[in-house]
RNA sequence: GGAUCCAUAGCUCAGCGGUAGAGCGUUCGCUUCACAUGCGAAAGGUGGGAGGAUCAACACCUCCUGGGUCCACCA
């Protein structure tokens, strides 16, 4: 017996142990059948739950029809660690105990990042739970499980073998706050109100935004077809520091832009870099990774005291500032010609908003374009689907076609470390930044140049940052000493290195150092269907190629792009046949949802309030092919309601009605109407779930639900059982057709709103004793 | 600069080559049993603008306007 009213809270926790109990989530290999796999894409183990997440509602659809159809039904859930989201997010937290990554060796911080998330990664778990999701718990996998990364390991190597993998002094995204670089994904661009500055350069001008970096200038270039140049002097001269530099002609530069002349700073600007490797231009430094300038290169050397006077009042200024300081020199110089307002846009950290520097650091690369070609051929065969298809096999393509060399190096400690070992006695110009443990730590001196005690975890108390190359500080520190308390390593270029970590294959010695770079969090991501399922062979010879991927279209050259290469790559195969793109959730306004707007709707307080299947229901009903999802709590208001017309239990209490036959005897003519709508009904929501039309197939089941079956046919058989004319045969005939439709009814339900459908079932008299979940889909 | 999507009821959005749909909201009425988290009824749209192919378009094509989003080396 149900209560009157629907508590959902109370039956969902009974209904999700029911299913769990019963191992109706882990599906039973059967080589007769076809089976039915899908990953879930992989949540970060530090994210609370959010709206993105519930939209997994329509992935747990999916798997539920196919389960009642009968195939073996696998959804893989996992965690990712995120590197550096994850990261990012600690640092904020250490920021606010004043502390910051550099207290840590990589060891201690990576103990800290782990122990931090592990507290997370079990809370994760359980809200997908709350939402009703029928995911194999049993097959739950961890970004950062040994077993899992041995086998991005693996990867690598063989990428390396390959001659897929290079290690590069390329220019690349570098964010001086977070101390990594990044992807091209990586970098989000905002439009800046900055200034352009015109600057005198002897026989020629140039236009600049960035006036600070005029010091790292190795030449200036024209377009070979600027008439205004036809006759300019060979050698411009850069200001402040009377560098004379060559005048160059690239086709690169923009006539119009500026005064049609560009300085070359190859080592700070991307096109800049381009130009200087065609041309062979030295690339200068004049910024460390923490984002001060540093004039201490060979450059500066032999300037004159007076030029290095100037030079020194920038020495070691962060960006800005030293811009209004190089800005305020050319003043005085009358080297400024003018100083113009200007709306530009700029790079900046995904992570935390600070404006992206370019920057030549050797980083490890994946050369792409071999692995692109069979990931475009394979779409355009039909291998792999995409849905909706017209929208967006475009954006995969023109990616994928124009795509660049990844680079998967990233310099945070949260993530597998690169498989790669350098030698220290072969490269004694590798850079080592390590804490030295001390036993007083009042005589020891923090990371800021205060004294400083650091404690952790009874790890160690104070300790001393050491910088400095291998060949300076080899006679002063112990191997160990370096190892146990190493921080990073900043190899330069040239530096010879091995996959081996035992002992150097040019020199025989053992003191070896790893890499300190991690992978590219989507590196590993980017395997995660093969290396999941290949933790059990059986797992991977049967539910691999998996069946569908379903996720937000933005991700798709982040993620969907790099599984389809790599997946390909390893395995042969495409990592699944059908990628379905839904959209995203936003407010009721149609604004997306976000913590400054104040319009967010948690999901778990909505499923609490309302329960989970009206949350459900109200983030597919009625929602158009990757359209925006608007979302409000009226609307999940309306879907509870829905949810709660749990119409007829009382009704059948105590009365033993037959079960439904085709044909049996004393059908009328509106039992025969409502049949004949159910037959339709049945076919429309197996169409369009066939279809990914989910917001249209559940639209007519609640039309056809409410409106045609509760509203007409319940009321009227209503008015007939009271009706003392009408013999009891002849009720009863109407009950078990007001039975057999209400079951079936209950079972196009349930992939939208298995809580409520598997309570009614359970609480119902029916022929089929096993749980709604499992019982076959109508015909 | 390139690409792409959107414009339909007060709001948020579906759908469709052949008499305009839903949810929420609004108005009026009903309501001792499946459900007030309800029932019945009603009001409300010259489908952004202009043109074109069609027997016929809101739907197809072109252009315009106004928004969204993605990509790109804007010094």
């Amino acid at each position: 017996m149900l209560d009157k009213t629907y508590q959902p809270k109370e039956v969902e926790e009974k209904i999700y142990k029911l299913w769990e109990d019963g191992k109706y989530f882990t599906p039973v290999i059967d080589k007769k059948k076809r089976p039915f796999t899908i990953i879930l894409p992989l949540p970060n183990a530090n994210d609370p739950m959010h709206m993105g997440h519930a939209l997994f509602t329509v992935e747990d659809i999916m798997a539920r029809y196919h389960r009642m159809l009968g195939e073996p039904t696998l959804w893989l859930p996992g965690a990712d660690h995120a590197g550096i989201e994850t990261q990012f997010v600690f640092e904020k937290k250490l920021a606010k105990e004043d502390k910051s990554r550099f207290d840590f060796d990589r060891k201690t911080l990576y103990q800290m990042i782990w122990n931090y998330v592990e507290k997370n990664r079990s809370i994760n778990r359980g809200q997908l739970k709350k939402l009703g999701f029928s995911l194999d718990w049993s097959r739950y996998h961890y970004s950062l499980e040994p077993e899992i990364m041995e086998r991005v390991l693996e990867t690598f190597r063989k990428l390396y073998q390959d001659g897929l993998i290079y290690r590069g002094e390329r220019i690349v995204n570098f964010c001086t706050k977070c101390g990594t670089a990044f992807s091209d994904l990586e970098v989000d661009y905002q439009e800046r109100d900055d200034f352009i500055y015109y600057l005198d350069y002897g026989a020629i001008s140039i236009a600049t935004t960035r006036p600070e970096t005029i010091f790292a200038d190795v030449a200036v270039a024209v377009n070979p077809k600027d008439k205004k140049y036809l006759k300019v002097e060979k050698t411009a001269v850069i200001p402040l520091i009377n560098i004379a530099i060559p005048v160059l002609s690239d086709a690169l530069v923009q006539k119009d832009f500026g005064t049609g002349a560009l300085k070359i700073t190859p080592g700070y600007d991307p096109v800049d870099f381009e130009i200087g490797q065609k041309n062979g231009l030295e690339i200068i430094p004049i910024m460390k990774r923490n984002g001060r300038l540093d004039f201490t290169s060979k450059r500066f050397a032999s300037l004159s005291q007076e030029i290095k006077d100037k030079l020194t009042q920038i020495q070691n200024l962060k960006v800005y500032p030293a811009r209004e300081k190089t800005v305020e020199l050319l003043e005085k110089e009358k080297k400024l010609i003018k100083k113009i307002p200007y709306k530009h846009t700029v790079g900046v950290c995904y992570r935390c908003g600070t404006v992206i520097e370019p920057m030549v650091i050797p980083q490890w690369f994946v050369k792409t374009k071999p692995l692109a070609k069979p990931a475009i051929e394979a779409v355009e065969r039909g291998l792999t689907k995409i849905v909706p298809k017209k929208r967006f096999e475009k954006m995969y393509f023109d990616w994928l076609k124009n795509i660049r060399d990844w680079n998967i190096s990233r310099q945070i400690v949260w993530g597998p470390q690169i498989p790669v070992w350098y030698c220290l006695d072969c490269n004694h110009n590798i850079e080592l930044n390590f804490l030295r443990r001390s036993c007083h730590p009042e005589f020891v001196s923090g990371s800021r140049g205060m004294p400083k005690q650091v404690r952790h975890d009874n790890v160690y108390i104070g300790s001393e940052k050491i910088s400095g190359t291998y060949q300076e500080l080899r006679n002063k520190y112990s191997f160990e000493e370096i190892r146990s308390g190493l921080q990073n390593l900043v190899v330069p270029q040239d530096s010879s290195y091995q996959l081996a970590s035992d002992k150097c294959e040019k020199c025989q010695g053992t003191k070896l150092l790893q890499e300190t770079d991690t992978f590219d969090t989507w590196f590993l991501s980017g395997q995660w269907p093969v290396n999941t399922l290949k933790s059990n062979p059986a797992d991977f010879a049967y539910f691999y190629p998996t069946s569908v991927l379903d996720t937000l279209w933005d991700i798709l050259p982040f993620w969907v792009a790099r599984m389809m290469m790599l997946g390909i790559y390893l395995t042969g195969k495409v990592p699944f046949k059908t990628v379905h793109l839904h959209a995203r959730v936003v407010d009721k306004l149609g604004q997306k949802m976000s913590k400054s707007k104040g319009n967010v709707i948690d999901p778990l307080t909505i499923s609490e309030k309302y329960g989970a299947d009206a949350l459900r229901l109200a983030l597919v009903l009625g929602v158009g092919p990757a359209s925006d999802i608007s979302l409000s709590e009226e609307k999940i208001v309306g879907m509870r309601n829905f949810c709660n017309k749990r119409f007829l239990l009382l009704n059948l209490e105590g009365k033993s009605v037959p079960f439904y036959k085709e044909k049996m005897p004393g059908l009328t003519k509106e039992d025969l109407k409502l049949l004949k709508s159910l037959k339709i009904l049945t076919k429309n929501v197996t169409k369009n779930i066939d279809a990914y039309k989910f917001g249209k197939a559940s639209e007519i089941l609640y039309q056809f639900a409410w409106h045609e079956f509760a509203d007409i046919y319940l009321e009227n058989s209503k008015l007939k059982i009271q009706n003392s004319k009408i013999s009891e045969e002849e009720k009863l005939v109407t009950l078990s057709v007001l039975r057999h439709v209400y079951l079936n009814v209950l079972k196009l339900l349930h992939p939208f709103i298995p809580f409520v459908t598997e309570e009614i079932w359970q609480n119902f008299p029916r022929k089929n004793n096993s749980p709604l979940l499992v019982s076959p889909w109508p015909k």
